[in-house]
DNA sequence: TCAATATATCGACGTTTGTCGATGATTGCA
DNA sequence: TGCAATCATCGACAAACGTCGATATATTGA
């Protein structure tokens, strides 16, 4: 069950100087939106009753494999766009607003 | 001197639905952003006198070949994100806010 | 206890990406 | 006119990525 630590990454951004190391793990964040199938995950997650999905329910419409699907939601949750809870043999999946408001705040102009 | 169409793309997001068009379109927006080297040259234009920057004043900085530069701001410029304007030998980087802010708005929750 | 379901992991494959050296094209200056 | 400077393009290479089939792990229910 891989859960990263929330980074601290996106304090202030391109208004301000970015250093090489802050660089990297924006970079890191912006590469997990940067895949179609991720993104129609979360959109999926997001529109699900009460903002939670489980996995096997989100095969069919992204169209993809249940290991890659797997994959996929692993790297949402190692980003913390998502968080991942097991309940009997379903993983449920629900989306951190939080994480991706400090996305978005990173792109502040 | 590439110069793509500033596409729609980002019209709502996350809270509605995302059909599969959209998802591949958005993804590639955030595909250039998901890289150090570019968030860096962003960051370095946006603070440069008068939010301008030509080419050869960012290569020492982010410590890249000028070959390699040269291709980040070609996928920056083709992604809506700066402008390059020729003037003479050199070429003025601009950033683009609003396109940042399109991208922004993309993550809304 | 055994079978079925849901998910994770492994190994492999083709594609994409970031990088550089070499070279070409264009511009300004002596 | 010739040279130096700036930038783009080409070709090549290694690394990273998305994908899947096969398999392992865990949990429920009969």
């Amino acid at each position: 069950m891989p859960t990263k630590t929330m980074e601290p990454c996106c304090t202030p951004l391109l208004s301000a100087a970015l250093d090489d190391r802050a660089a990297v793990e924006l970079a890191a964040a912006f590469k997990v939106l940067a895949d179609p199938v991720r993104l129609r995950l979360l959109s999926l997650i997001a529109a699900a009753p009460e903002g939670t999905a489980c996995s096997c329910d989100l095969e069919e419409p992204v169209g993809k494999s249940q290991p890659t699907v797997s994959h996929h939601l692993s790297l949402l949750a190692d980003a913390g766009l998502i968080t991942k809870q097991k309940v009997g043999r379903w993983v449920n999946c629900t989306v951190v607003p939080e994480r991706l408001t400090m996305l978005r705040d990173a792109l502040a102009v």
